[in-house]
DNA sequence: CAGGCATGCCTG
DNA sequence: CAGGCATGCCTG
């Protein structure tokens, strides 16, 4: 009930308290009784905080496994349908509690490679591993004598909480940072006391690092305690890329928890760029949930919104079934001749995004009679369409009569027109005149080929140590002639449906690729097979 | 000698030989002498290869330390100035020997996440972790009783060869593939045999699989073994991305090697994707190669030169010292555009290429004053020659006079003249006049450095916690100074034939590379020696 | 330290 | 299984 609602919540930390009632069932019950006693102070004082998150069931079902305790394990299950906690986990909620217990984080560095960074929007700590994570603990009254700090890392997610956070075996074995260290396996450390106590509970197993507390230094309004993280979040064999939430406790000296705060760990190689990635990915899905809330949804924990391709980034963007679309990467030598060619490619990028009266506007004090008309090439070429456009002169026309051998003749009053329904691969010539002008005025042609079809059928009907035979089908509309590309070669040329590639290598596995060619120079869309040269 | 030559190989695993004459001065000789039963059998077999890469100091070197095995490490010193080889490691060489032992790899999938699969060109095998990775065992006639294949997998780095092979700690200690397992340290299985038996050298430690040999199955003409790696390459406080060979040999019963096969492997996610990868970029290294051979040339010997980008492969190539080199990508929408940009490209690649005398003999119709010649550099520079080249204007030339400093004048009719027989490392200055021309033409210069010689010698007079002193001798022919570089880091300068490099870490093997340099930007070969510092 | 490669892993 | 993200690390 208030159960859905919980997990809805992007990841909430609140969420937590979810997996109350869900987790796994393989826990003997001797083990989960054996839990208890710290666990059920922990527990007394989260229901006992008037605005709680914690799960209400969960009072109950601790007090009903308590009563169960003798029965088996099986019976447990007739209490509920749902599986029983797989064992007592550590509260994650804040609570002040009465000394007024709470964190504050130093605004530190936001570099990309920053030793540690903290993100109040997120209430993650970012760090390096084995750095000075210092923490700062402030209460509103003093705590009573023998009060002690302690923190006990946990993994976030439901499906990892019973596991106990330790450091991966690298970490673990390895020189570094641990010589003469008895608590090798403990992923957090206290920096700079000689009084912290590293503990490991017999029966949890769960490992934490107590510090007395102490007031803070005369003129200062907090403690601070330095964390060290001994392992990456990634490691493998450890926390494995897994998150863990940092639980700090105000506690008495017998270990009655006074106060509790909570915050995200990632331990990381770059805790300013994870940092900035988390937060925009939190910004963007924030702001799409608020515009299409539904199917954001699927997409949200999909994090980098930021992989857009921009014009350096070198990132072949896909070609989604326009050929017009496809983008190409050009191998520049030298930054002088990449920035003469990048501002032509803008430029012409620009011409292509302006419309063709804008770009009359900024161009021309011409003729009428220099009629523009785009350029026909492959480029533009599409199959069984094209897209034709002219530029008025300076005089005023007030239309244009298209022809040509398209059997589409029309008349537009716009500077573009659309010619649709041409057969492929085929030469198309398109005069455009001027209306209202005397006919002196010269027309404008534009010849073109629209872009052969793809080669169907393609085959290997032959495979040899150094020769293999590929027969296909002509293409649908018209081609001159075909390409045939062997793994990054030149291309080929065929002049008929069969072409036998040689000079391979044997037992190679070769890439063949086959268009259609119209003019010798406009390549339909290729078709590929592939096959190894025999031994 | 051949050593040399060995060095100049680019990417030749046959290039770790050079090393054993080289490496560092740390060990302690029980424990060489005690790697010596199993080496000392391969490195006689590696010094009968007719072909062999092998160090031909090797058996020499060997010889000495076992005579002189019960002195201190300080005599063998006095043997030769170059320390002693720090350990004894496997040989890698190929050696067919008189049983025609070789191995074979499928044909496998080519895909991004294949299994496994092999690379003929890289002889290297990509697979995933804990996969079948069946390897052909070929023989030409039957080895005795009793043979063994053996896999032992060594790091092909000069810095981590002495370093044994094991699996990474999280792999060790997981239950995952270990249950029952007594070898769980051992990085590569042998799978599918009950006869497989998991051996440490006691000394070493280095660890290897056997198997006895099988003969083929009837009608198949190779064994197959089925290997498994049992980490990733990556694997951190393993591997730890340093690239591996397994070495394959065939061997008697009592461990006599007949036989020898290595092939590089990687053990990764997508063996598919990292092949395809380091083959494109072996690619284009080696196209880039034909262009500036000599160059290259001084980079080869660092192994990686599969870490070379290449033109599509969208990768901006690291700025190896020369800005101009840079390669850059401009992202080009559309194929049209594509080729506009790629001819504008392509004819500035040629201006750049052609030598400006070419770009006249293209370009214009000039009086034959304007003599062409090829411009001198370092990259058409070579040992004691020079090729010159040169164009005819439009008018009637008959022939040429050719003078200058090489004391080689003479008079030609063609367009081209070799200059042989030059000193090495020298400035020369030369003259080519258009002959039947009045004297009013102007004759062209072409001054060039000839690329100097290598220098000879090279020893280390003096190792030190941080520094390192080198001595050589000069060149044969001239130079202005020379070029120090140690382990990739920036070229130091020296203008005498001693150098020490200073600043270094204790007990870390370095590589120092030293070459003659004229006109302080013609590097000639250099020549390579490797030390540890002490410790 | 920023850029960007290297490489395991997740997702459709 | 391909695409592409995630994340340590190298390089200038
Ligand atoms: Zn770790
Ligand atoms: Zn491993």
């Amino acid at each position: 009930m208030s159960d859905l609602e919980t997990m809805a919540l992007p990841m909430s930390q609140g969420s937590f308290e979810q997996m109350w009632g869900d987790i796994g069932a393989d826990m003997a019950f001797g083990h989960l009784i054996a839990e208890l006693p710290r666990a059920d102070s922990d527990a007394w004082l989260s229901a006992a905080l008037p605005n709680g998150t914690f799960n209400e069931n969960f009072d109950l079902d601790l007090t009903e496994v308590t009563e169960n305790a003798g029965l088996p394990a099986e019976t447990s299950l007739l209490l509920d349908s749902l599986p029983p906690p797989a064992a007592v986990v550590p509260s994650t909620s804040d609570y002040p509690g009465e000394y007024g217990f709470q964190l504050r984080f130093n605004q530190s560095s936001t570099t990309k490679s920053a030793v540690s960074t903290y993100s109040v929007s997120l209430n993650k700590l970012y760090c390096q591993v084995a750095k000075t994570c210092p923490v700062d603990v402030q209460v509103e009254r003093e705590p009573p004598q023998g009060a002690i700090l302690r923190a006990t890392p946990i993994y976030k997610k439901a499906e990892h909480v019973s596991e106990v956070v330790l450091r991966c075996p690298h970490h673990q074995n390895v020189a570094e940072n641990n010589e003469g260290v008895t608590h090798r396996s403990h992923l957090i450390r206290v920096e700079g006391s000689q009084r912290a106590q590293y503990l490991e509970d017999p029966d949890t197993k769960r490992q934490s690092v107590t510090l007395p507390y102490e007031h803070p230094q005369l003129g200062s309004e907090s403690t601070t305690v330095l964390l060290n993280y001994m392992c990456n979040s990634s490691c493998m064999g450890g926390m494995n890329r897994r998150p863990i939430l940092t639980i700090m406790t105000l506690e008495t000296h017998d270990e009655q928890v006074l106060g509790r705060c909570c915050f995200e760990v990632r331990v990381c190689a770059c805790p300013g760029r994870d940092r900035k990635t988390e937060e925009e990915n939190r910004n963007k899905a924030t702001a799409r949930t608020t515009t299409a809330a539904k199917r954001i949804k699927r997409e949200a924990p999909l994090p980098d919104v930021q992989a857009s391709p921009g014009a350096e980034a070198c990132k072949k963007m896909r070609a989604d079934s326009s050929v017009e679309e496809e983008i190409y990467f050009l191998q520049v030598r030298g930054k002088e001749r990449f920035n003469m060619l990048k501002t032509i490619n803008d430029s012409l990028e620009l011409m292509d995004t302006m419309s063709a009266s804008d770009k009359d506007k900024y161009r021309q004090k011409r003729c009428p009679r220099n009629l523009k008309k785009s350029l026909a090439t492959a480029g533009n070429a599409e199959i069984g369409a094209f897209f034709l456009g002219w530029h008025q002169g300076i005089s005023v026309i007030t239309g244009w009569e298209i022809r040509g051998n398209s059997d589409q003749t029309s008349n537009e009053t716009g500077l573009t027109k659309s010619i649709q329904n041409l057969v492929s691969g085929k030469l198309y010539s398109i005069q455009v005149f001027p209306v209202k002008c005397d006919r002196d005025l010269n027309s404008q042609n534009v010849s073109f080929y629209t872009l052969p079809d793809e080669i169907r059928n393609l085959n290997i009907v032959k495979v040899e140590m150094h020769n293999v035979t590929l027969t296909w089908s002509e293409p649908n509309g018209g081609h001159d002639s075909y390409s045939v590309t062997v793994s990054g070669k030149a291309n080929q040329a065929s002049f008929s449906e069969e072409y036998t590639v040689i000079n391979l290598d044997a037992g190679v596995l070769y890439n063949f690729s086959v268009c259609a060619v119209v003019n010798n120079s406009i390549y339909g869309q290729p078709v590929n097979i592939m096959s190894y040269t025999s031994e």
